[in-house]
This record gives C-alpha cells, structure tokens and sequence, in this order.
DNA sequence: ATTGATTCAGTTGTGCACAATATACTTCTA
DNA sequence: TAGAAGTATATTGTGCACAACTGAATCAAT
C-alpha cells in the first residue's frame, strides 16, 4: 500500500508547471536520457576496443571472476539468458571467450577468458579515466548519483519478491 | 584536454577494492541498472495503457505540444528520426496519433492526437502516482537524482558541438 | 534561376532488453 | 527409483537506440 501523499515528479522551482504529466518534472525521463547519453559517450571509447557497452561490462565481470556461470554473471550484471546468451556468443566469435560446460552440472554454461581477451584488459584500463574526462560533474557529485541510483535500483529490485 | 586527476568510479569506502575496473565502482553502471530497472518498473502499469515506455515519453510530449514535428519532438525526448519513425507508427497503428504533413514545408512530419490518443490521457494521469509508490526513496532524494542526472546529460550532451 | 549546402524524415542493419516459452538436466520426495 | 518439481540455458518475437545512409525539399547566395 502506498501513502499516495506525493506524486512521481519533482522539479526544482515552484513557479514552474505543475503539471505530472509534464516531462521537464518525471524523474525518470532524466534517469532515462542520463542513461543513454552514457552509453552514447562511452560508444566512440569501446569501438577502438572492438565492444559495446554491454559487452564492455561483461568483460569487466569475467576479468575479475574466472569461470563463472551465465547465472551468476546476470545476477551481477542485473541481466538474463535473454540478454547474455546471444551478447557471448558474440564475444566468443571474436575470441575474447570460450563458453564451455560445467562437468558437475551439465546445465551450466562455465565462461572463461581467452588469452586474446586478457590482453584487451590492458587497452580497457584507461576507458575509465578517458570516460572520466568527458564528464566535468565534480567526482562528489558522481558519488552522490551513484549512491542514489543503487537506492532506487534496489527499492524496484527488491519489489519483485 | 583533462587534469586525469581522478580516474572514473566512486564507492563510498576506502577499504573496498579500489578497482578503476570493478563494477562496483563504476558510477555508470548503476545509472545504466537504475534506468533498467526503472523502465521495467514501468511495464506492468503502461500494459494497461497499451504503450511502452519511449511511446509513453512521446504521448507525454504530444499531450502538451499539438501538432510538433518529429524533429520538435526528438530534440525534448533526445532521439533521433531512426528511433522515432517507428515508434510513431506504432502509434498511429494504434489509432492514438495522425502523422500528416506541413503545409508550410513538405518535408516535416506534423503530428497531431487523436480523440483516442486525448483520451488515453485520463488513464495516464495516474501513472505517475502509482510509479511513485513502487519507489520508497523520499522525494528529496528524488530530486536531488533528478538534478544529477540532469547535469550529467548537459556535460555528456553539449560536448558533441 | 542555378547550383551547392543544409535540413527533415525515412531506411537498413546491428545489438541490446525482456517477456514468454522450450528443453535438457538435476534434485527432491514419496 | 520413478515421477514431480526446480534450475540453467537457449530460442523466439517485439521494440527500442543508434550509426550510416538515402532522397526529397528548402535555403543561400550568387
């Protein structure tokens, strides 16, 4: 149940239109536009790289954590087989991975890091700090709306249960 | 040119794996998973409505502005004609918008509500109140998110000129 | 008026994101 | 241990998001 004492939007300036219904006030639209204009910013970065954004954030999990499962990456990446199957059969073609099977669990998929994949992680390591410069929001900032994002995430998250 | 004097993550504590690499560190994963989430949030109310949440985006825009262009309506929802074409197709299949001419110019797309798409409105207008209540954060968290996210599109978005 | 550049919308192709469903394998339980 | 229930991955279909390109209309500036 919900208190129903507010409504989804929020502007800065009480002068303005009021009106819920109005883009300049949903929250969301802002979330939305901030979301792709990232992916659009990091684009020109990840093609010397070869990936996309997507594929870019799997390899960040699979540089960390050798031989996980098409299960446990999802859970990281907040993503399903839907997604994740075709995303790495396309970064097996390119050979940066192998998708091979658990000997223990013939159901699940055991990714693993190609020599050729590993070597990618040396040119990824400055992605950060270029991704950086496009972005001249001070770094508390950054902190804060991280911070905020993890919230709302886990409040629709959660709900799911 | 950039000062690189910081590299592109942002977790809270210093005892964390300090990563540049990590996906816990990195601010734009947590944007792209909180836009994710959000828009998923937003599929079990706008079935009801029969819109996706870009068409709904777009009827918000056509609700407010009668008669816009496809490129009026791009530069406020930040898409492009590519994307835009066939949502609004979809929308006009729908019987919720006309797609006509200019008069003044051939080669704009002048679009227009329909008597169904208008009413389509009321049902709309309880979208945001229910939205609302799925997030628990309070709203001057919301707010404050909404501002983030809007400096970060301004930073990622003028630097194409 | 002619041409050369610009603008608007549309098309094509790629790659997500996800719902719904299918299939194969595993585990639980009677 | 046989069948039921559960789990892991894959498939199919829809709808974005965007790059790259096309064609038509308009504008500029002679």
């Amino acid at each position: 149940m919900c208190t129903t004492e507010s409504i989804f939007y929020s502007n800065m300036t009480t002068e303005k239109d009021s009106n819920p219904l109005s883009l300049d006030n949903q929250v969301c639209f802002s979330l939305y536009s901030a979301a792709n204009a990232m992916v659009r910013a990091y684009r020109p970065l990840l093609n010397k790289l070869d990936l996309t954004y997507p594929q870019y954030l799997a390899m960040l999990v699979l540089w960390q954590h050798e031989g996980i499962s098409v299960k446990t990456l999802g859970d990281k990446l907040h993503l399903d087989s839907g997604t994740l199957t075709p995303l790495l059969k396309r970064l097996e073609g390119k050979g940066l991975i192998s998708r091979g099977r658990s000997e223990k669990d013939e159901r699940v998929r055991v990714l693993h890091i190609t020599p050729e994949g590993k070597s990618l992680r040396e040119s990824a390591m400055e992605v950060p700090e270029l991704m950086r410069c496009k972005v001249g929001t001070p770094t508390q900032s950054l902190v804060q709306l991280k911070t905020l994002c993890d919230e709302v995430y886990h409040e629709l998250a959660v709900e799911k249960s």
